[in-house]
DNA sequence: CTCCAAATTTGGTGTCTATCTAAATTTTTC
DNA sequence: GAAAAATTTAGATAGACACCAAATTTGGAG
């Protein structure tokens, strides 16, 4: 939570984070090579160096399951994700092709960007393709009037 | 103007026609070394690269000099770029802070996001950095009311 | 329990972008 | 004209991403 910068992995490697976090549990090569359709190889790759980068824990042959610090970090790429959908989609985006926009641009966004404009859209709790969680956002909690 | 997609050129390159769209007429490669503090190899590099793509005439020892495709290319990239950085100012950035992170992500913006953006913008006129100049915009001229 | 097929990893290559240094070349200035 | 300044060329490096072919590991069938 404290020393993100958002530029921690190359924006391949942080797509793959997402996809990890969004299957949830441990996930396989084979998989994450089909839904990106590049080939085993060119994820064995970037799965090794993400898990040098403490992201993720990989037994070989055996899949990945991030680590806390990898939970937290794709936490906050789902966030910044859902932020630039919403954004892109108040100046005339479609909900799915802001969605599909922001994947194209969200990795130039820095965390700190990122929470600025979190904060001057008033820590929304919706976007265009999913709630967007703030517990580990800018500046704590902002989960709404639940009571 | 009907071919732009707004990834011909790769972001430096595109940092460095915008440069010299700035300066005006010729521009000499130290200049430009200097101004983005690198090499003046890397520069020639970098020019003999952007010529062959036809954005700028290269006289060598002499000089560049956009072309008229150059000129159209970074007046996009001028739009783009204020676009961006109006968009940022909207959402809680100061000025002179919404042109520099516009600096950073406006090369991820597609020439069809950007004229969506301007659109949904209403075609401003003017931006946190400087003016718009619609005239080779998605929609044609959008000059405001003048008479 | 053995063996083969499927999954995965290794090792080697290639491309692209961007950079640098050092050496060669051209232009400019005195 | 010759030295100085600017520029280009050539050769290297580095990171990201991708592929293929070969080796390794796993897991299921018999």
């Amino acid at each position: 939570m404290q020393g993100i910068t958002g530029h921690e992995l190359s924006s391949k490697k942080a797509e793959y984070l997402k996809y990890i976090h969004m299957q949830g549990d441990v996930v396989k090569t084979t998989e994450i090579a089909a839904h990106f359709s590049v080939a085993p190889s060119t994820v064995t790759k970037a799965l090794t160096e993400i898990a040098k980068a403490g992201y993720i824990e990989h037994t070989p042959y055996h899949g990945v399951r991030l680590t806390p610090l990898g939970t937290e970090y794709a936490r906050f790429l789902v966030r910044r994700h859902r932020l630039v959908a919403l954004v892109l989609s108040r100046h005339g985006l479609e909900p799915e092709e802001a969605c599909r926009e922001a994947k194209k641009i969200e990795q130039c966004f820095s965390k700190d960007l990122t929470d600025r404009m979190c904060t001057s859209l008033g820590h929304p709790m919706m976007s265009v393709c999913g709630e967007i969680e703030h517990d580990a956002c800018c500046c704590g909690s902002h989960g709404g009037y639940r009571g």
